[in-house]
DNA sequence: ATTTTGTGAGTACACTTGTACTAATAAAAA
DNA sequence: TTTTTATTAGTACAAGTGTACTCACAAAAT
């Protein structure tokens, strides 16, 4: 009787529409009114697909999740390529990739002061450090760890490292060009092979 | 004639009063009225102090430059101790130290869709870039700087690794425990050393 | 003591915000 | 075709926003 409508479709392209004003706009454009219009949908509609705000906020954080891993779970690479791999998807590389960080970013800084989106937040940084250490396990398969090498601690190490490069390709213009970001990245993985 | 005014304390105040609010509740708390009560004086005077919010949340940026350049000026120190000292005002080690870096943060996630803001923020990493430099200088002059290293490669790891292990800080609690940032910090420095 | 100035408190305006409604329309299933 | 539902447009409200005033008061320099 009812008429059809894909919930999840709905709930995605709004998200997708929160994104892109996130990185247009900033948080403040954030709003019922921005987001329904860029969505091109009534606020009425967007309303009835998130009941509040926060529950908004909460699924782009999730959506983001879900694209990034939607992509790693892509990536039809082995040994050091899939390490490259892997991570290149945590760096703004191309303009989907600076979407999310931005939206990541700028929601993640606002879980500092709102403690409900904190446990998003948290998820998403979980996954980061996932990838970080399937990476190194995998670059241990592939023979390119020293094995004298403290896991742990090259883990967190690269996690700040690759934390740090995407915050500086952020802040550095528009789209930075991939190298000098790449460079600091591949560098560092050489050197785990070494002592 | 006048009444006497201490236009520099009264500025330093308010936006003293700002970064407290940004650590508080965030980007949407800067408010007029609501950083007038936090610093305890009439909305009307703080806007003869900033004309405009955009001078407000500049100078916000500009205080936070001067007080991390006082108190590294403020280092008794050399060597690999000054190094360490150096590096460690850049991290959220203290109440002051976290303070400074959410309100940075927040300002510099504002800058990235507020264009008007972008120059200060600038100005502020590039502050942090010098730091990096200076760092990695005063570790080859204490002959534990490998010579055979890029100079320019471990200063741009450097600065990654600095804010990325900032941003794990302000993520992980309200005041993690200096243990684990610094950790990977110094153990970082010391592999500076050998080849 | 008078003049000059910043402060404080208050008011005002136009605008945006989140949330909550209504009523009319469109569309799909029965 | 009838029934059921979602979408739309519109309105409403209380609250908050930046900015711009006024006016009485307090304080310092002349």
């Amino acid at each position: 009787m009812p008429r059809r409508i894909d919930a999840e479709a709905r709930s995605a392209a709004i998200a997708e529409a929160s994104l892109r004003v996130l990185e247009r706009e900033g948080l403040s454009g954030l709003s019922v009114r921005g987001v329904a219009a860029e969505a091109g949908i009534a606020a009425a509609s967007l309303r009835r697909a998130f009941a509040t705000q926060h529950a908004l906020r909460e699924f782009c954080l999730q959506l983001i999740e879900d694209r990034v891993t939607a992509r790693v779970a892509a990536l039809e690479l082995t040994g050091r390529a899939l390490v490259d791999g892997l991570l290149l998807q945590l760096l703004p590389l191309d303009k989907e990739r600076r979407l999310e960080l931005v939206a990541q970013v700028q929601l993640g800084v606002l879980s500092l002061t709102d403690s409900a989106l904190r446990p998003a937040a948290i998820r998403l940084s979980e996954g980061v450090d996932r990838v970080c250490h399937v990476a190194l396990q995998l670059l241990a398969e592939a023979g390119q760890f020293n094995p004298g090498r403290d896991p742990d601690y090259e883990a967190q190490r690269l996690r700040a490292l690759l934390d740090g490069i995407a915050m500086h390709g952020l802040w550095s213009g528009e789209l930075p060009e991939a190298g000098p970001m790449l460079r600091v990245l591949l560098r560092h993985l050489d050197e785990l092979a070494g002592p």
